[in-house]
DNA sequence: TACTATTGTCTCATTATGTGACAATAGCAA
DNA sequence: TTGCTATTGTCACATAATGAGACAATAGTA
């Protein structure tokens, strides 16, 4: 979460934030043949949590979420979805981000507002692991990455958050063509297949696999990538248009 | 929407309702092999919206979704599912807002916090036309059917929240199953037929969609209905499990 | 030059879908 | 009763998509 440290906050127009309202991403990125997302720990406290943060009063909904992973992956134009949002009771649970405050040195008291119960619009992301550079906010100490198969205990109802991105993710897979999104502009028929394959969670039949891929039109064909190991080399391929 | 006349509201906690946060719903029916929605027109100002409402502060979203679908319609065991949040700066219009209180009567400064932004988390429901007994709420002076293809203009971006839904209920259509819902428990399969041709758009192979239809063994076959009409009379089916 | 791991492509089997044919009605008219 | 018509349930065949394996073409190493 991101807010201002002031606290006279709510004499900043452009820093006052809708109450009851936030934000959570859930970042994907792919790297060692795993889907992994980030996560962030705060200060003091051995707690989990999503990324995530508010949105200003004169801001719309998805420029905030657009501006928060910019803060807290130094990225743009990411291939962003709103999947869910949560607006459960369990959420509501006052003590904890009681703690987080209170383990970070702020007064609750001028605080008082992330005590309530909020409502959270959740977001997924698909990036390029290798062009992050994970910061953390104001009340963490540290953002990074894990593997989705093996995640801390996160607070809240944030692993039911993520559950949700996974599934959403699965069914998006083939109609919105999207697992380009997770790798560098340039890859190989085998890297989108892993890619594939960590979203789904089964193994794909290669000839099938390459088949389908080529058959969709949307795939260039570059030059090969020598590798340096004893065998063919594979074409390099880009999405269609970059 | 629905909310407490009592002009001192805050006084009673169950009637109190999160500010910022609002619903819509657009509830699908199928009539005259069309597709329809419900539509409120408020009193005295020839504005047409889709029934809202909002969350009380003790209230589960989902609950208050069924809570408003409930008093809207009648009907309990909604078929509905939530597909987008809607956050645009676009969709803060006071001035609309202002308008409907004081055609009906309300002093606009009891209802102030109705003149601020909301963010509306949006749902779609699917009902059986037949058992729909539409009731307006106590701003608008009727609630009715209207075809997709033919809606009176809508406020805000309530035309934009109506498109978005029935794109994701055509691509929820496969996936999830979600035809019947919008049919008494027993119909023939000329009946289901439409239904998906009015969800799609497009018209349907008759074999065809009836091989698969009964491929996927969903489909329990009961006995003809005779409508009196000169030809073969067709099975009635109903979803297995009713 | 032989050998290995991997890649690109082809072939054939299997399954799904498109497209039309056809027999079996249910009521009506003769 | 016997045709007649519109509609339904099912089948048959053609076409398209996918599963599953075979195989030749590398890029390096031994």
């Amino acid at each position: 979460m991101d807010f201002n440290q002031d606290k006279h906050m709510g004499s900043v127009p452009e820093q006052r934030f809708l109450p009851h309202i936030a934000y959570d991403s859930v970042i994907f990125g792919f790297s060692g043949e795993q889907l992994k997302i980030l996560i962030m720990e705060y200060h003091n406290t051995g707690m989990f949590a999503l990324p995530g943060g508010f949105v200003r009063v004169d801001e719309p909904l998805n420029d905030a979420v657009r501006r928060g992973l910019r803060e807290r992956t130094g990225l743009d134009n990411i291939y962003l979805e709103q999947f869910y949002t949560f607006g459960s009771l369990e959420r509501y649970q006052p003590e904890v981000m009681e703690t987080i405050l209170q383990a970070n040195g702020f007064a609750v008291d001028d605080f008082r507002w992330m005590l309530d119960r909020f409502i959270s619009v959740a977001y997924y992301a698909l990036i390029n692991y290798n062009k992050v550079n994970a910061q953390p906010d104001a009340l963490s100490d540290s953002i990074k990455w894990y593997p989705l198969n093996d995640l801390p205990p996160l607070i809240l109802d944030h692993a039911d958050i993520v559950a949700k991105a996974h599934r959403t993710l699965q069914e998006n897979l083939e109609r919105k063509l999207v697992g380009m999104n997770l790798l560098p502009s340039r890859f190989t028929m085998k890297e989108l297949q892993k890619v594939y394959e960590a979203i789904l969670g089964t193994p794909l039949r290669r000839t099938t696999f390459q088949r389908k891929m080529l058959s969709l039109g949307i795939l260039k064909r570059h030059e090969k990538r020598y590798s340096g190991k004893a065998h063919k080399a594979p074409y390099l391929y880009s999405f269609e248009g970059e």
